[in-house]
DNA sequence: CGTGTTGCTACAGTATTTGTAGCAAGAGGA
DNA sequence: TCCTCTTGCTACAAATACTGTAGCAACACG
């Protein structure tokens, strides 16, 4: 497994984060969370079943990276998570745009 | 190879975006492109020396989804690809703060 | 005590990625 | 013409990442 997120060398941080979030259901992880805490079961549901192992070992990741927290109520956006998730928004928007110019 | 890009039976785009994206290279690719047309070689030296095997399949399918082009000089984003990559900057700007937050 | 959650892990099979090598096609230069 | 260089691209085996199933201990409710 990748100890350290692979880019960082370079001491460039866009590319540890794009290292980070270029890792299988780690952008999917985040979008999930998005509106609530999910508990792990949940969280699996509302990945498609994505396997265990791989959700814990990038929710272990993104609780390391400070962007997803274990509380009470089972996973959540830290604050920080939350600002991550902002720079989603115009990505959304581009997906529903990037849906019709497929056609 | 998965043919078809996972989470696009939901029908919801941003599923499969987060999808594409989340494959390894992906976000790397689109962000070295950003500036000028690279050929792939070029590519590839920007992208730590990635396997040329996988950029080219990464590439293949990022021209599938419209997102890149390859012209006389090398390749380049398409003007959808270049909206994409607008979408990034919050994304930059975030992983600036992070790092500090990291300390 | 049983029943049901929770977060999390083992393990074997499969898919993906890596690294090295090398191809054919095209653009020069001699 | 032949030689050399670059281009985009591919083969192939080894290494790594991921999947799917099963199941653990810990805790809560009854």
């Amino acid at each position: 497994m990748a100890k350290s997120v692979r880019g960082s060398r370079s001491g460039r941080p866009i590319m540890a984060l794009l290292d980070l979030l270029g890792r299988r259901w780690s952008l999917r992880i985040i979008w999930e969370l998005r509106e609530a805490a999910l508990t792990s079961r949940a969280l699996r549901t509302a990945c498609d079943e994505a396997s265990p192992t791989i959700l814990q070992t990038r929710l272990t990741e993104l609780r390391e990276a400070g962007f997803v927290e274990l509380a009470d109520d089972g996973y959540r956006l830290t604050d920080l998570g939350r600002e991550l998730f902002q720079t989603f928004t115009p990505l959304h928007r581009f997906a529903e745009r990037w849906s019709k110019a497929q056609l």
